[in-house]
DNA sequence: TAGATTGTTAATCGATTAACAATC
DNA sequence: TAGATTGTTAATCGATTAACAATC
């Protein structure tokens, strides 16, 4: 058994409580944090944070907790955060302009660099920052403009086509935010990020209340 | 052990996976479906998909597979589909200008009826179809428009407070699109939409693809 | 009828929780 | 030192996969 793995074989679950940690920890400016604390406050035991955080390299000290900063680094490390990332958005609709303008995603060194669009009529407006770019320019924009990840705001019937030409153009990765299937090779990356499954998970935890009584809400 | 209990148990896993179940019956009309014809277009084991079939009261026919009707009306029934909701939307900027005006909610009887914004200058201004009214007026219009659903749209600094209003004002569920931490009491349900979560799988999986070859993109 | 496909039981696998020695 | 909190091993729990009898 190997020592330096790399963070591959990091149980889907723990990746998913890494990422709350992560989040907890940028929020809450502090020297140490001990098991105990950061899971009473994300709902998560704190036999479960120290499991999860026992697949890190950063070790915590008895009696004192894990160094916040320690932690952090590590999980910066683990997601990829210092990655500089080239984003283009296709679909420069409402959700598209949304995704192409929000000012999120700069601190995790992601940059929109190109907003495409199909429409003759939108091409060459600007949709906030960005200037929208027809999608016949698609590979050769893509391409020149060192493009990691092609996010899909398009309705769903075009979804595919765009996700096929994104990949062609040599894309890491497809950020969906279409409610629609999509298809490409294992070795791009695939992110679905469908928002009317958000809406059914709701409707299904509301509709379960109402048959009896109480259940938190399911988080997947 | 009772016969009639609902679907409040569900294996979270399982309830994922219905989800991908119900949007493939949706896309694929046709008369019977066979668990690995579903199960392959989908990346699921046969094995597993007639287990998950297997906590539904519709039941398939060995030989000819489930009838996609079926099927279809029950796992309806399991996201209360039919379930009529009104939804406000809280933040009238872009992300929030999108979700009220997105067209998607429709087809599951969940209706946008309100758009906030904090900011005077928006106010009584239109987005798309809808009016922005003032924050102040939540509390009475989320009352008498009898609104479900808070979708939170607002900075993360406000998201808190917007929070806070939507339980008192008595919504069933709050969608929380900002990326920031909110707390609600137990009977309310949270369902987070945190954009900035997705972005950092991605870099994650980038990041370990980049460490050593292959691996395929984790769901959470 | 023969054969394909279901539903379910049993076996395996993985993830969570409990327990506790190590240690700061 | 004594006591709190870690890291890790063991026990439990739940979910996935395999196997197979039931049945259309």
């Amino acid at each position: 058994m190997e020592k330096t793995r790399g963070y591959g074989s990091l149980p889907k679950a723990t990746l998913g409580r890494l990422h709350m940690y992560y989040r907890y920890l940028s929020l809450h400016q502090r020297d140490f944090v001990s098991s105990e604390e950061m899971g009473g406050a994300l709902g998560v035991l704190p036999e479960q944070v120290r499991k999860d955080l026992s697949y890190l390299r950063y070790k915590g000290k008895p009696r004192v907790g894990y160094r916040v900063s320690e932690l952090r680094k590590e999980l910066e490390e683990i997601f990829g955060v210092e990655l500089e990332l080239n984003m283009a958005i296709v679909g420069a609709g409402r959700l598209g302009g949304a995704i192409a303008n929000y000012e999120g995603f700069e601190r995790y060194r992601t940059r929109v660099v190109a907003l495409f669009d199909k429409d003759p009529a939108k091409v060459g407006t600007y949709v906030g920052k960005f200037r929208v770019r027809s999608v016949d320019e698609l590979p050769e924009a893509v391409r020149e403009l060192q493009v990691d990840v092609g996010a899909i705001c398009v309705p769903p019937d075009a979804a595919q086509e765009v996700a096929d030409r994104l990949v062609e153009s040599g894309v890491k990765a497809i950020w969906n935010f279409s409610p629609s299937q999509i298809k490409v090779p294992p070795e791009v990356i695939l992110r679905d990020e469908d928002i009317t499954r958000g809406l059914l998970m709701i409707k299904h935890s509301i509709a379960v209340r109402s048959f009896r009584g109480d259940d938190r809400t399911p988080e997947l």
